[in-house]
DNA sequence: AAGAATCTGTTCCAAATTTCACAAATTCCA
DNA sequence: TGGAATTTGTGAAATTTGGAACAGATTCTT
C-alpha cells in the first residue's frame, strides 16, 4: 500500500490509531457501514478531518454510502503498516519492562516481544512470562536470528543511551524509548519517546488553569 | 503564576515536559546556565521555539546570558501547575493498574495515588503496595475525604465509561484514561487519553515507509 | 427512470504554529 | 568606559494544519 502524498502529519497518524479503535467498537456492535460524520462524532474530530486523513492513503469510501467498517479497518491497518506482525526486542527488565512483557495486548496488536535483554548478571537467565532474559551483548545475534525490527527501551534513564547503541549496532530499524531520557540516534533510525507523565502534566495544567480563571 | 496569553498550544505543553526532563539532566551534570540554543539542541527543537514556548508564561531568561537551570525548572513547573502535589484516584486494579500503583515515579513527580478503586468483590479489601482496594461506590466519599482531583482509569475498555461516570459524579476535575476506549465527559472535565500503541503504530508506519521508498 | 437525498473526495480559505530576523539587554574585555 | 560579543524576547514572514464548501458519485423513492 503506497501513500499518495509525500509528507503525512504526525497528528494524522495519531488520529488513524483512534479511528481504528472506534471502528473496532462499531464492528463489535454490529455496525457495517459508517459515515465520516458519525465516525467523527465518536472520535471528537471534524468530519472533513477524517476524510482528509484518509485521503493521504487512498480512497476507501463510497460516495452516497460511507465507509464499510471492516474494510476501512483493514485499509487503515495496511496504511499504517500494522497488517502484519512486528518483532520487538525489549531492553531493560525492571518494573516497567516486566509490566510490558506481561501485557497481552502487545501480541494481540501484532507487536511481538521476542527477546528480553538486560545487562544485570542477576537477571540474566531468569524467565519472565515464558521468556528467558538474555545478556544485552547477544543483541546482534538475536536481532538477526529472530528478525527483530523494533527496540523497546525500558532501562533506567542513565542506561538508555547504551541500550540504544546496542540496538542500533545490532541493526534495529526503530526505537521506542520508555526511559525518561533523551537519546541520540542516527537519522535513519525512527525514534519515539513515550512518557505518560506528559498527560498528567497536561491535566494538571488545564485543571489549574480552570481554577485561575475565576 | 498567571499565563500571559489566552490559549496555549497542546504541543507547547508537551515540549515543556521535555524541557524539564533535559534541564534536570543538565542540573545533575552540574550545569548552572544554559542558552536556548544549547537546550534546543538537546531537545531536538528550534531555539526560537523554546523562547516562544516560555514567552507564553513569562520572561525567565537573562539577555546575553541565558537561563539559570534550576530557576527555569522551577518556573516551568510553576507554569504547568506541578509545583505542588496532586491527589489521584485509580479506578480498575488489573495488570496495568497494579503496575501504575507500583510505579514509584508517580509520587516522585507529585502525582500521588491516594485511592485504588475496583468494583470486583474479589479484589475489594486486597492490599496493593500498602493501599487497600475500595469499592468504586465509595468514590464520592473518598474524593471529598482525601481531596482527590485527578482520576486515572485503568479498567477494561467496556467499563471505562462507568468508571468515568463514577469519577465525574464524585467531583473529580480531570481524567486520564488508559483504557482503550473513547469516553464521554462534560466539557468542564479535562480528559486525556493514554495509549502507547500509538507510538508503536507510528514506528511501524515510518519503518515501513522507509522500506517502501527504495 | 428521473429527481431528491446522501455522503465522499478535494479544493480553497482561514487559523494556528513554527521559523526567521532583529532590537533590546547584558556581559566581557581592552 | 566603550565597543564587541552574546543571547533573550518578540513582531513579521513562512509554513503547516484544520475546516467550510462544493462538485462528483451513489442510492433511494416514487
Amino acid at each position: 500500500m503506497a501513500v499518495k502524498s509525500e509528507h503525512i502529519p504526525k497528528a494524522t497518524i495519531a488520529r488513524l490509531a483512534t479511528y481504528i479503535q472506534v471502528l473496532s467498537e462499531f464492528k463489535r456492535e454490529g455496525t457495517d457501514v459508517v459515515s465520516s460524520e458519525r465516525l467523527a462524532e465518536a472520535c471528537s474530530v471534524n468530519s472533513s478531518q477524517i476524510r482528509k486523513d484518509l485521503a493521504y492513503f487512498g480512497e476507501f469510501g463510497v460516495r452516497g454510502v460511507g465507509y464499510y467498517v471492516q474494510e476501512l479497518i483493514t485499509s487503515i491497518k495496511r496504511s499504517l503498516g500494522i497488517d502484519r506482525a512486528w518483532n520487538c526486542a525489549l531492553v531493560g527488565v525492571g518494573n516497567l519492562g516486566r509490566a510490558l512483557l506481561r501485557h497481552r495486548e502487545f501480541s494481540r496488536k501484532g507487536f511481538i516481544i521476542r527477546g528480553a535483554f538486560d545487562c544485570d548478571p542477576y537477571k540474566i537467565g531468569e524467565v519472565v512470562e515464558g521468556m528467558e532474559i538474555v545478556c544485552s551483548r547477544q543483541l546482534p545475534a538475536k536481532v538477526k536470528e529472530l528478525g527483530l525490527e523494533i527496540g523497546v527501551i525500558t532501562t533506567p534513564p542513565e542506561r538508555a543511551q547504551r541500550a540504544a547503541n546496542y540496538l542500533i549496532g545490532a541493526g534495529i530499524k526503530g526505537i521506542i524509548n520508555f526511559a525518561p531520557a533523551r537519546i541520540a540516534v542516527p537519522k535513519h533510525i525512527h525514534l519515539e519517546y513515550v512518557d505518560f507523565f506528559h498527560y498528567f502534566y497536561a491535566a494538571a495544567f488545564h485543571i489549574r488553569f480552570d481554577d485561575t480563571r475565576d
